[in-house]
DNA sequence: GAAGTATACGGAGGCTCCCTCCGTTTAGTC
DNA sequence: GACTAAACGGAGGGAGCCTCCGTATACTTC
Protein backbone atom coordinates (compact mmCIF):
# COMPACT_ATOMS: atom_id res chain seq x y z
CA UNK A 1 0.00 0.00 0.00
CA UNK A 2 0.80 3.52 -0.91
CA UNK A 3 2.81 4.02 2.64
CA UNK A 4 3.68 7.30 3.64
CA UNK A 5 7.39 7.58 4.76
CA UNK A 6 8.12 10.27 7.60
CA UNK A 7 11.05 13.00 6.01
CA UNK A 8 12.84 11.78 8.87
CA UNK A 9 12.93 7.85 7.88
CA UNK A 10 12.85 9.04 4.15
CA UNK A 11 16.51 10.82 4.34
CA UNK A 12 18.10 8.11 6.56
CA UNK A 13 17.68 5.59 4.10
CA UNK A 14 20.52 6.76 1.95
CA UNK A 15 22.59 9.81 3.72
CA UNK A 16 22.85 10.55 7.00
CA UNK A 17 23.28 14.68 6.08
CA UNK A 18 19.94 15.97 6.68
CA UNK A 19 17.90 16.59 3.57
CA UNK A 20 18.40 20.26 2.61
CA UNK A 21 15.97 19.38 0.41
CA UNK A 22 12.57 19.43 2.66
CA UNK A 23 11.71 21.89 5.19
CA UNK A 24 14.67 24.07 6.55
CA UNK A 25 17.08 22.00 9.40
CA UNK A 26 18.51 24.53 11.42
CA UNK A 27 22.39 24.45 11.43
CA UNK A 28 22.63 23.79 15.14
CA UNK A 29 20.31 20.66 14.26
CA UNK A 30 22.52 19.30 12.00
CA UNK A 31 25.25 19.91 14.15
CA UNK A 32 23.82 18.60 16.95
CA UNK A 33 22.68 15.19 15.01
CA UNK A 34 26.44 14.89 14.08
CA UNK A 35 27.98 15.20 17.35
CA UNK A 36 25.50 12.44 18.74
CA UNK A 37 25.77 9.98 15.96
CA UNK A 38 29.62 10.41 16.27
CA UNK A 39 29.71 10.09 20.34
CA UNK A 40 26.98 7.16 19.69
CA UNK A 41 29.14 5.18 17.49
CA UNK A 42 32.24 5.57 19.90
CA UNK A 43 29.93 4.74 23.15
CA UNK A 44 28.86 1.90 21.15
CA UNK A 45 31.74 0.62 19.96
CA UNK A 46 33.05 0.79 23.53
CA UNK A 47 30.89 -0.20 25.77
CA UNK A 48 27.54 -2.39 23.33
CA UNK A 49 24.81 -1.10 22.83
CA UNK A 50 22.90 -1.05 26.28
CA UNK A 51 25.38 2.13 27.18
CA UNK A 52 23.13 5.00 28.69
CA UNK A 53 21.51 7.51 26.32
CA UNK A 54 22.13 9.97 28.94
CA UNK A 55 26.01 9.39 28.60
CA UNK A 56 25.53 9.30 24.50
CA UNK A 57 23.76 12.66 24.88
CA UNK A 58 26.58 13.95 27.58
CA UNK A 59 29.37 12.98 25.53
CA UNK A 60 27.58 14.93 22.65
CA UNK A 61 27.76 17.58 24.96
CA UNK A 62 23.97 18.26 24.31
CA UNK A 63 21.10 17.63 26.48
CA UNK A 64 19.04 14.36 26.69
CA UNK A 65 15.89 15.89 25.31
CA UNK A 66 17.73 16.79 22.02
CA UNK A 67 19.03 13.32 21.59
CA UNK A 68 15.54 11.72 21.87
CA UNK A 69 14.25 14.97 19.52
CA UNK A 70 16.58 13.33 16.86
CA UNK A 71 16.22 9.63 17.84
CA UNK A 72 12.93 8.97 19.43
CA UNK A 73 13.67 5.28 20.56
CA UNK A 74 17.04 3.47 20.99
CA UNK A 75 16.97 1.06 17.55
CA UNK A 76 16.24 4.63 15.70
CA UNK A 77 19.84 5.64 16.75
CA UNK A 78 21.14 2.50 16.33
CA UNK A 79 20.13 2.43 12.84
CA UNK A 80 21.38 6.02 11.98
CA UNK A 81 25.00 5.33 13.40
CA UNK A 82 24.78 2.04 11.37
CA UNK A 83 24.24 3.76 8.32
CA UNK A 84 25.93 6.71 8.91
CA UNK A 85 29.51 4.86 9.26
CA UNK A 86 28.56 2.84 6.43
CA UNK A 87 28.50 5.87 4.72
CA UNK A 88 31.91 7.07 5.83
CA UNK A 89 33.23 3.93 4.87
CA UNK A 90 32.48 4.06 1.30
CA UNK A 91 33.16 7.76 1.13
CA UNK A 92 36.51 6.93 1.84
CA UNK A 93 36.47 4.81 -0.99
CA UNK A 94 36.51 7.66 -3.33
CA UNK A 95 39.21 9.12 -0.99
CA UNK A 96 42.00 6.17 -1.47
CA UNK A 97 40.96 5.71 -5.58
CA UNK A 98 41.80 9.59 -5.77
CA UNK A 99 45.08 9.28 -4.14
CA UNK A 100 46.01 6.02 -4.45
CA UNK A 101 46.80 3.47 -7.33
CA UNK A 102 43.92 1.12 -7.50
CA UNK A 103 45.12 -1.73 -5.98
CA UNK A 104 46.67 0.23 -3.03
CA UNK A 105 43.21 1.82 -2.44
CA UNK A 106 41.59 -1.53 -2.87
CA UNK A 107 43.93 -2.93 0.18
CA UNK A 108 43.34 0.17 2.26
CA UNK A 109 39.81 -0.19 2.02
CA UNK A 110 39.73 -3.96 3.04
CA UNK A 111 41.69 -3.05 5.91
CA UNK A 112 39.06 -0.07 6.78
CA UNK A 113 36.63 -3.27 6.43
CA UNK A 114 37.97 -4.89 9.34
CA UNK A 115 38.00 -2.10 11.10
CA UNK A 116 34.82 -1.63 10.28
CA UNK A 117 33.15 -4.67 11.18
CA UNK A 118 35.44 -4.86 14.22
CA UNK A 119 33.95 -1.66 16.07
CA UNK A 120 30.43 -2.64 15.20
CA UNK A 121 30.80 -5.71 17.79
CA UNK A 122 29.36 -3.47 20.37
CA UNK A 123 26.23 -3.18 18.68
CA UNK A 124 25.77 -5.95 17.04
CA UNK A 125 23.13 -7.88 19.72
CA UNK A 126 20.87 -5.11 18.97
CA UNK A 127 21.69 -4.82 15.15
CA UNK A 128 20.76 -7.99 14.50
CA UNK A 129 17.45 -8.53 15.20
CA UNK A 130 17.18 -5.08 13.33
CA UNK A 131 18.49 -6.28 10.51
CA UNK A 132 16.04 -9.67 10.25
CA UNK A 133 13.06 -7.17 11.08
CA UNK A 134 13.85 -4.12 8.81
CA UNK A 135 14.87 -5.70 5.60
CA UNK A 136 15.71 -2.26 4.13
CA UNK A 137 18.25 -1.58 6.63
CA UNK A 138 19.68 -4.78 5.25
CA UNK A 139 19.81 -4.58 2.08
CA UNK A 140 20.85 -1.00 1.74
CA UNK A 141 24.01 -1.08 3.34
CA UNK A 142 25.19 -4.23 2.29
CA UNK A 143 24.05 -2.66 -1.03
CA UNK A 144 26.05 -0.24 -0.54
CA UNK A 145 29.01 -2.07 0.53
CA UNK A 146 29.06 -4.18 -1.90
CA UNK A 147 28.74 -1.55 -4.77
CA UNK A 148 31.58 -0.18 -3.35
CA UNK A 149 33.38 -2.82 -3.43
CA UNK A 150 33.05 -3.27 -7.25
CA UNK A 151 33.81 -0.11 -8.03
CA UNK A 152 37.80 -0.69 -6.18
CA UNK A 153 38.02 -4.15 -8.03
CA UNK A 154 36.83 -2.73 -11.41
CA UNK A 155 39.48 0.39 -11.19
CA UNK A 156 42.16 -2.38 -10.29
CA UNK A 157 41.01 -4.75 -13.02
CA UNK A 158 40.77 -1.58 -15.66
CA UNK A 159 44.49 -0.93 -14.28
CA UNK A 160 45.68 -4.35 -14.49
CA UNK A 161 46.57 -5.16 -11.13
CA UNK A 162 43.63 -7.08 -10.10
CA UNK A 163 42.02 -9.97 -11.32
CA UNK A 164 39.25 -10.11 -12.88
CA UNK A 165 36.92 -13.14 -11.64
CA UNK A 166 36.11 -11.58 -8.49
CA UNK A 167 32.77 -9.87 -7.91
CA UNK A 168 32.20 -7.04 -5.21
CA UNK A 169 29.48 -9.21 -3.60
CA UNK A 170 32.63 -12.19 -3.05
CA UNK A 171 34.63 -9.94 -1.71
CA UNK A 172 32.38 -8.59 1.21
CA UNK A 173 31.23 -12.39 1.88
CA UNK A 174 35.06 -13.59 2.10
CA UNK A 175 35.82 -10.35 4.44
CA UNK A 176 32.34 -10.71 6.47
CA UNK A 177 33.34 -14.14 6.90
CA UNK A 178 36.64 -13.66 8.15
CA UNK A 179 35.33 -11.12 10.50
CA UNK A 180 32.76 -12.96 12.02
CA UNK A 181 34.90 -16.57 12.69
CA UNK A 182 38.10 -14.34 13.88
CA UNK A 183 38.21 -14.09 17.90
CA UNK A 184 36.86 -11.29 19.85
CA UNK A 185 39.96 -9.57 20.55
CA UNK A 186 42.12 -10.83 18.27
CA UNK A 187 41.76 -8.72 15.30
CA UNK A 188 45.34 -8.68 13.98
CA UNK A 189 44.29 -12.46 12.79
CA UNK A 190 41.34 -10.74 10.33
CA UNK A 191 43.91 -8.41 9.44
CA UNK A 192 46.42 -10.39 8.53
CA UNK A 193 43.87 -13.22 6.67
CA UNK A 194 42.68 -10.13 4.48
CA UNK A 195 45.66 -9.20 3.43
CA UNK A 196 45.86 -12.74 2.06
CA UNK A 197 43.15 -12.53 0.71
CA UNK A 198 44.20 -9.17 -1.30
CA UNK A 199 47.13 -10.83 -2.63
CA UNK A 200 44.99 -13.01 -4.16
CA UNK A 201 43.28 -10.18 -5.39
CA UNK A 202 45.88 -9.72 -7.42
CA UNK A 203 47.62 -13.18 -8.04
CA UNK A 204 46.58 -13.33 -11.86
CA UNK A 205 46.20 -10.01 -12.67
CA UNK A 206 46.85 -8.69 -16.48
CA UNK A 207 50.61 -7.34 -14.98
CA UNK A 208 51.00 -7.33 -11.85
CA UNK A 209 52.92 -4.09 -10.59
CA UNK A 210 56.77 -4.17 -10.89
CA UNK A 211 57.94 -4.24 -7.09
CA UNK A 212 54.88 -4.61 -4.78
CA UNK A 213 55.63 -6.56 -2.11
CA UNK A 214 52.97 -9.41 -1.16
CA UNK A 215 50.93 -8.53 1.61
CA UNK A 216 51.36 -12.61 2.85
CA UNK A 217 52.00 -16.16 1.78
CA UNK A 218 50.46 -17.50 -0.85
CA UNK A 219 48.80 -20.40 1.10
CA UNK A 220 46.27 -20.14 3.12
CA UNK A 221 47.11 -21.36 6.73
CA UNK A 222 44.97 -24.00 8.28
CA UNK B 1 36.11 -33.33 31.87
CA UNK B 2 37.20 -33.06 34.78
CA UNK B 3 35.42 -29.87 35.12
CA UNK B 4 34.06 -29.10 38.81
CA UNK B 5 30.27 -28.63 38.78
CA UNK B 6 28.91 -25.85 41.95
CA UNK B 7 25.82 -27.92 43.56
CA UNK B 8 23.38 -25.68 42.12
CA UNK B 9 24.33 -26.19 38.81
CA UNK B 10 24.96 -30.07 38.97
CA UNK B 11 21.54 -30.13 40.55
CA UNK B 12 19.86 -28.27 37.43
CA UNK B 13 21.69 -30.50 34.73
CA UNK B 14 19.13 -33.10 34.28
CA UNK B 15 16.24 -32.20 37.32
CA UNK B 16 15.02 -29.07 38.41
CA UNK B 17 14.07 -30.63 41.63
CA UNK B 18 16.56 -30.05 43.90
CA UNK B 19 19.39 -32.27 44.76
CA UNK B 20 18.83 -33.88 48.37
CA UNK B 21 21.48 -35.39 48.40
CA UNK B 22 23.57 -32.22 48.55
CA UNK B 23 23.01 -30.21 52.17
CA UNK B 24 19.36 -30.13 53.43
CA UNK B 25 17.26 -27.76 50.70
CA UNK B 26 13.98 -26.30 53.47
CA UNK B 27 11.01 -27.52 52.40
CA UNK B 28 9.45 -24.33 51.84
CA UNK B 29 12.78 -22.92 49.77
CA UNK B 30 11.81 -25.96 47.51
CA UNK B 31 8.56 -25.25 47.45
CA UNK B 32 8.93 -21.48 46.45
CA UNK B 33 11.67 -22.48 43.96
CA UNK B 34 8.74 -24.25 42.45
CA UNK B 35 5.99 -22.09 42.75
CA UNK B 36 8.94 -19.48 40.90
CA UNK B 37 9.44 -21.61 38.36
CA UNK B 38 5.80 -22.31 37.21
CA UNK B 39 4.88 -18.69 37.62
CA UNK B 40 8.15 -17.55 35.49
CA UNK B 41 7.30 -19.88 32.92
CA UNK B 42 3.40 -18.41 32.53
CA UNK B 43 4.80 -14.90 32.54
CA UNK B 44 7.70 -15.40 29.81
CA UNK B 45 4.91 -17.38 27.75
CA UNK B 46 2.31 -14.45 27.98
CA UNK B 47 4.57 -11.66 28.43
CA UNK B 48 8.14 -12.49 26.59
CA UNK B 49 11.42 -12.81 28.45
CA UNK B 50 11.16 -8.94 29.27
CA UNK B 51 8.45 -9.18 31.78
CA UNK B 52 9.12 -7.50 34.95
CA UNK B 53 10.82 -10.04 38.02
CA UNK B 54 8.94 -8.09 40.37
CA UNK B 55 5.81 -9.28 38.51
CA UNK B 56 6.85 -13.21 38.65
CA UNK B 57 7.61 -12.77 42.18
CA UNK B 58 4.30 -11.28 43.15
CA UNK B 59 2.64 -14.11 40.77
CA UNK B 60 4.43 -16.56 42.24
CA UNK B 61 3.43 -15.28 46.14
CA UNK B 62 6.90 -14.66 47.28
CA UNK B 63 8.80 -11.60 47.87
CA UNK B 64 11.57 -10.00 45.58
CA UNK B 65 14.22 -11.32 47.60
CA UNK B 66 13.24 -14.73 47.25
CA UNK B 67 13.10 -15.01 43.58
CA UNK B 68 16.89 -12.96 43.69
CA UNK B 69 17.97 -15.70 46.10
CA UNK B 70 16.59 -18.91 44.14
CA UNK B 71 17.83 -17.27 40.67
CA UNK B 72 20.47 -14.37 40.88
CA UNK B 73 19.94 -13.20 37.46
CA UNK B 74 16.92 -13.05 35.30
CA UNK B 75 19.08 -15.79 33.01
CA UNK B 76 19.40 -18.05 35.22
CA UNK B 77 15.78 -17.73 35.93
CA UNK B 78 15.37 -18.32 32.22
CA UNK B 79 17.53 -21.27 32.14
CA UNK B 80 15.81 -22.86 34.98
CA UNK B 81 12.53 -22.94 33.68
CA UNK B 82 13.86 -23.86 30.08
CA UNK B 83 15.22 -26.85 31.87
CA UNK B 84 12.50 -27.20 33.84
CA UNK B 85 9.82 -27.51 30.85
CA UNK B 86 12.10 -29.66 29.41
CA UNK B 87 11.90 -32.34 31.84
CA UNK B 88 8.40 -32.01 32.40
CA UNK B 89 8.13 -32.61 28.57
CA UNK B 90 10.49 -35.64 29.09
CA UNK B 91 8.54 -37.12 32.00
CA UNK B 92 5.18 -36.66 30.43
CA UNK B 93 6.19 -39.94 27.66
CA UNK B 94 6.80 -42.24 30.80
CA UNK B 95 3.49 -41.54 31.89
CA UNK B 96 2.04 -41.48 28.24
CA UNK B 97 3.78 -44.56 27.82
CA UNK B 98 2.47 -46.17 30.61
CA UNK B 99 -1.32 -45.85 30.18
CA UNK B 100 -1.42 -45.99 26.25
CA UNK B 101 -0.50 -47.88 23.54
CA UNK B 102 2.81 -46.84 21.93
CA UNK B 103 1.58 -45.23 19.04
CA UNK B 104 -1.05 -43.08 20.34
CA UNK B 105 1.44 -42.28 23.05
CA UNK B 106 4.12 -40.96 20.24
CA UNK B 107 0.98 -39.07 18.98
CA UNK B 108 0.16 -37.68 22.10
CA UNK B 109 3.33 -36.52 22.59
CA UNK B 110 4.13 -35.14 20.35
CA UNK B 111 1.05 -32.76 20.45
CA UNK B 112 2.57 -31.97 23.68
CA UNK B 113 6.04 -31.06 22.05
CA UNK B 114 3.94 -28.59 19.58
CA UNK B 115 2.47 -27.24 22.79
CA UNK B 116 6.05 -26.52 24.58
CA UNK B 117 7.51 -25.13 21.44
CA UNK B 118 4.67 -22.47 21.30
CA UNK B 119 4.86 -22.15 24.91
CA UNK B 120 9.13 -21.00 24.19
CA UNK B 121 8.31 -18.22 21.73
CA UNK B 122 8.25 -15.58 24.07
CA UNK B 123 11.84 -16.54 25.93
CA UNK B 124 13.12 -17.06 22.59
CA UNK B 125 14.38 -13.53 22.38
CA UNK B 126 16.74 -14.39 25.62
CA UNK B 127 17.24 -18.38 24.99
CA UNK B 128 17.98 -18.12 21.91
CA UNK B 129 21.87 -16.21 22.62
CA UNK B 130 22.04 -18.29 25.81
CA UNK B 131 22.05 -21.42 23.79
CA UNK B 132 24.44 -20.40 21.80
CA UNK B 133 26.82 -18.89 25.01
CA UNK B 134 26.07 -22.22 27.20
CA UNK B 135 26.42 -24.84 24.95
CA UNK B 136 25.90 -27.44 27.66
CA UNK B 137 22.36 -25.62 28.02
CA UNK B 138 21.65 -26.22 24.69
CA UNK B 139 23.30 -30.30 24.42
CA UNK B 140 21.78 -31.23 27.77
CA UNK B 141 17.57 -30.43 26.78
CA UNK B 142 18.27 -31.21 23.32
CA UNK B 143 19.45 -34.44 24.29
CA UNK B 144 17.19 -35.46 26.83
CA UNK B 145 13.90 -34.83 24.03
CA UNK B 146 16.27 -36.76 21.71
CA UNK B 147 16.54 -39.59 23.84
CA UNK B 148 12.70 -39.42 24.85
CA UNK B 149 11.18 -39.55 21.04
CA UNK B 150 13.96 -42.21 20.71
CA UNK B 151 12.35 -44.04 23.50
CA UNK B 152 8.93 -43.58 22.08
CA UNK B 153 9.47 -44.27 18.59
CA UNK B 154 11.26 -47.78 19.76
CA UNK B 155 8.20 -48.72 21.92
CA UNK B 156 5.84 -47.99 18.81
CA UNK B 157 8.44 -49.89 16.43
CA UNK B 158 8.65 -52.78 19.47
CA UNK B 159 5.20 -53.12 18.90
CA UNK B 160 4.65 -52.76 14.84
CA UNK B 161 2.64 -50.15 14.60
CA UNK B 162 5.16 -47.23 13.90
CA UNK B 163 8.19 -47.48 10.93
CA UNK B 164 11.37 -48.64 12.42
CA UNK B 165 13.39 -46.21 9.91
CA UNK B 166 13.35 -43.14 11.37
CA UNK B 167 15.33 -41.74 14.79
CA UNK B 168 14.59 -39.90 17.30
CA UNK B 169 17.02 -36.90 16.16
CA UNK B 170 15.21 -36.85 13.04
CA UNK B 171 11.85 -36.81 14.42
CA UNK B 172 12.92 -34.19 16.67
CA UNK B 173 14.20 -32.12 13.81
CA UNK B 174 11.56 -32.04 11.75
CA UNK B 175 8.52 -31.41 14.48
CA UNK B 176 10.98 -28.32 15.86
CA UNK B 177 11.58 -27.41 12.06
CA UNK B 178 7.45 -27.38 11.48
CA UNK B 179 6.60 -25.37 14.68
CA UNK B 180 9.85 -22.41 13.71
CA UNK B 181 8.49 -22.06 10.66
CA UNK B 182 4.70 -21.78 11.22
CA UNK B 183 3.54 -18.66 11.80
CA UNK B 184 3.59 -17.02 15.43
CA UNK B 185 -0.70 -17.32 16.03
CA UNK B 186 -1.21 -20.14 13.89
CA UNK B 187 -0.51 -22.99 15.88
CA UNK B 188 -3.25 -25.04 14.53
CA UNK B 189 -1.30 -25.11 11.28
CA UNK B 190 1.58 -26.34 13.52
CA UNK B 191 -0.85 -29.13 15.30
CA UNK B 192 -2.30 -30.21 11.64
CA UNK B 193 1.23 -30.59 9.94
CA UNK B 194 2.45 -32.56 12.74
CA UNK B 195 -0.28 -34.83 12.66
CA UNK B 196 0.73 -35.26 8.93
CA UNK B 197 4.30 -36.30 9.95
CA UNK B 198 2.48 -39.29 12.77
CA UNK B 199 0.54 -40.72 9.83
CA UNK B 200 3.58 -40.84 7.92
CA UNK B 201 5.16 -42.32 10.71
CA UNK B 202 2.50 -45.30 11.07
CA UNK B 203 2.78 -45.84 7.51
CA UNK B 204 4.83 -48.91 6.70
CA UNK B 205 4.85 -49.90 10.48
CA UNK B 206 5.19 -54.00 10.41
CA UNK B 207 1.47 -54.28 11.64
CA UNK B 208 -0.84 -51.09 11.53
CA UNK B 209 -3.49 -51.52 14.24
CA UNK B 210 -6.65 -52.46 13.59
CA UNK B 211 -8.98 -49.27 13.57
CA UNK B 212 -6.68 -46.62 14.65
CA UNK B 213 -8.45 -43.28 13.57
CA UNK B 214 -5.88 -41.14 11.51
CA UNK B 215 -4.05 -38.52 13.61
CA UNK B 216 -4.71 -35.99 11.15
CA UNK B 217 -8.92 -36.89 11.54
CA UNK B 218 -8.61 -36.11 15.13
CA UNK B 219 -8.04 -33.06 14.49
CA UNK B 220 -8.46 -29.23 16.59
CA UNK B 221 -11.43 -27.92 15.80
CA UNK B 222 -11.08 -25.34 13.34
C1' DG C 1 7.83 -30.53 73.06
C1' DA C 2 10.84 -26.71 74.08
C1' DA C 3 14.85 -24.36 73.02
C1' DG C 4 18.33 -23.25 69.77
C1' DT C 5 20.19 -22.28 65.29
C1' DA C 6 20.97 -22.26 60.58
C1' DT C 7 18.37 -21.15 56.79
C1' DA C 8 15.02 -18.73 54.20
C1' DC C 9 11.70 -14.99 53.69
C1' DG C 10 10.13 -10.30 52.36
C1' DG C 11 9.97 -5.79 50.92
C1' DA C 12 11.68 -1.10 51.79
C1' DG C 13 14.92 1.71 49.79
C1' DG C 14 18.52 3.39 46.93
C1' DC C 15 20.09 3.33 42.35
C1' DT C 16 20.02 3.63 37.33
C1' DC C 17 17.88 4.44 33.27
C1' DC C 18 13.92 5.84 30.52
C1' DC C 19 11.26 9.37 28.44
C1' DT C 20 8.20 13.50 28.52
C1' DC C 21 7.20 18.15 29.09
C1' DC C 22 7.74 22.90 28.93
C1' DG C 23 10.28 27.19 29.88
C1' DT C 24 14.36 29.12 27.55
C1' DT C 25 17.41 30.00 23.74
C1' DT C 26 18.63 30.78 19.02
C1' DA C 27 18.97 30.45 13.86
C1' DG C 28 17.08 32.27 10.06
C1' DT C 29 13.93 35.82 7.94
C1' DC C 30 12.15 40.33 6.85
C1' DG D 1 16.87 44.97 15.08
C1' DA D 2 12.68 42.54 15.76
C1' DC D 3 10.11 38.52 15.10
C1' DT D 4 9.01 33.64 15.16
C1' DA D 5 9.38 28.93 14.19
C1' DA D 6 12.50 25.59 15.47
C1' DA D 7 15.56 23.56 18.57
C1' DC D 8 17.62 23.15 23.10
C1' DG D 9 18.13 21.31 27.82
C1' DG D 10 17.34 19.16 31.95
C1' DA D 11 14.14 18.61 35.87
C1' DG D 12 11.20 15.23 37.33
C1' DG D 13 8.11 11.30 37.53
C1' DG D 14 7.97 6.45 36.55
C1' DA D 15 9.72 1.72 36.11
C1' DG D 16 12.65 -1.90 36.98
C1' DC D 17 16.86 -3.72 39.22
C1' DC D 18 19.09 -5.51 43.13
C1' DT D 19 20.80 -5.34 47.99
C1' DC D 20 20.41 -5.46 52.74
C1' DC D 21 18.88 -6.73 57.05
C1' DG D 22 15.22 -7.41 60.48
C1' DT D 23 11.84 -11.09 60.89
C1' DA D 24 10.04 -15.72 60.45
C1' DT D 25 10.40 -20.62 60.27
C1' DA D 26 12.02 -25.40 59.27
C1' DC D 27 14.88 -28.65 61.16
C1' DT D 28 17.93 -30.41 65.15
C1' DT D 29 19.00 -31.55 69.69
C1' DC D 30 18.05 -32.76 74.15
Amino acid sequence: MGREVAPAEREAIYTDEPASAERHIRADAARNRDLLLDAAAAAFAARGADVPLEDIARGAGVGIGTLYRHFPTREALVEAVYRHEVGILCERADELLSTLPPDQALAEWMHLFVRHIATKRGMLSVLKPMMNANSSLSADTRGRVVDTASRLLAAGVAAGTVRDDIEGADLVRAVGGICMSTDQERSQASERLVGLLFDGLRHGAASPPAAAPSAAARDVPA
